[in-house]
DNA sequence: TTGAATGCAAAAAATTTGCATATTG
DNA sequence: CAATATGCAAATTTTTTGCATTCAA
């Protein structure tokens, strides 16, 4: 996790400070859209980021596996860490709040998909749907 | 789920012919972008339907839980009938191919969820990525 | 030095909105 | 008739692309 820019390199990409900067507001902010990033770097006292580079930094990023994303709701891909994702995101539908869950809730699951279908699935990806506690019983 | 007209009307909505179509369309494709809901339509015979009024008529049908939608890959909302939603989807990262699984394998998972957060989860909705089997060998 | 990354601005997508008109109930 | 839905075009929003310039290795 260290030598991300090693990582980089060997894909023969490169570090940059704009992608160490991306990287510091998903950090900061555990889940973030592009949107929320490009705010965020602005905030950091640096120079504000095209975003066509935080799109870009947040692609090369995700192809090393060091940051992945999940869709939490319509029209917004969420980024977060990749070692920081080792929890499912439940999605209240009615209030739109995000709890978490840990991801061992789903092992069975996994297994059941991996038995079935042969399909390794990766379960910190999904945003699961539904309502929470408060929502439902109401 | 017969009379879609009357539960729109119970909300003081309408049921119009190109909800009809919209509904026919999804019924159809199975999965369908709005996109693709605007091309089925015109390949249906009748006139071709504003993009707007598929996003809205989408809209009315999912609010009556008619249909209800998934997001398979980072941005495609993907519509289907709600009485279609008795399987999870399967999305490979690596090949793309979306294969199902019974919503059953997920019960202990939603079981757990419900038991530990008092989160009613809605598993259908969610695309589980991952790797097929196909792609998990190579 | 050399090719990958950035910044910017323009182009594409993908939705949404305003409003006059058509339609349903 | 009254109010909702449609169609269209314009406005947004979100993401992608082209290209000259900068910068990491």
């Amino acid at each position: 996790m260290q030598d991300i820019g090693e990582r980089l390199r060997a894909q023969g990409r490169r570090m940059t400070l704009q992608r160490q900067r991306v990287l510091d507001a998903v950090a900061t902010l555990g889940h973030a859209t592009p949107e929320d990033v490009v705010a965020q770097v602005a905030r950091d006292g640096g120079a504000p980021l095209a975003p066509s580079t935080v799109y870009r930094a947040l692609e090369a990023l995700e192809s090393l596996e060091v940051v992945g994303h999940t869709h939490l709701d319509h029209r917004a891909p969420s980024y977060h860490l990749a070692d920081h994702a080792d929890h499912i995101h439940l999605v209240c539908r009615t209030c739109g709040r995000v709890e978490q869950c840990p991801r061992e809730l789903a092992e069975v699951f996994a297994g059941n998909v991996l038995a079935q279908n042969g399909f390794v699935a990766d379960v910190t990806h999904m945003a699961v749907h539904g309502r929470c506690s408060r929502c439902a019983n109401s």
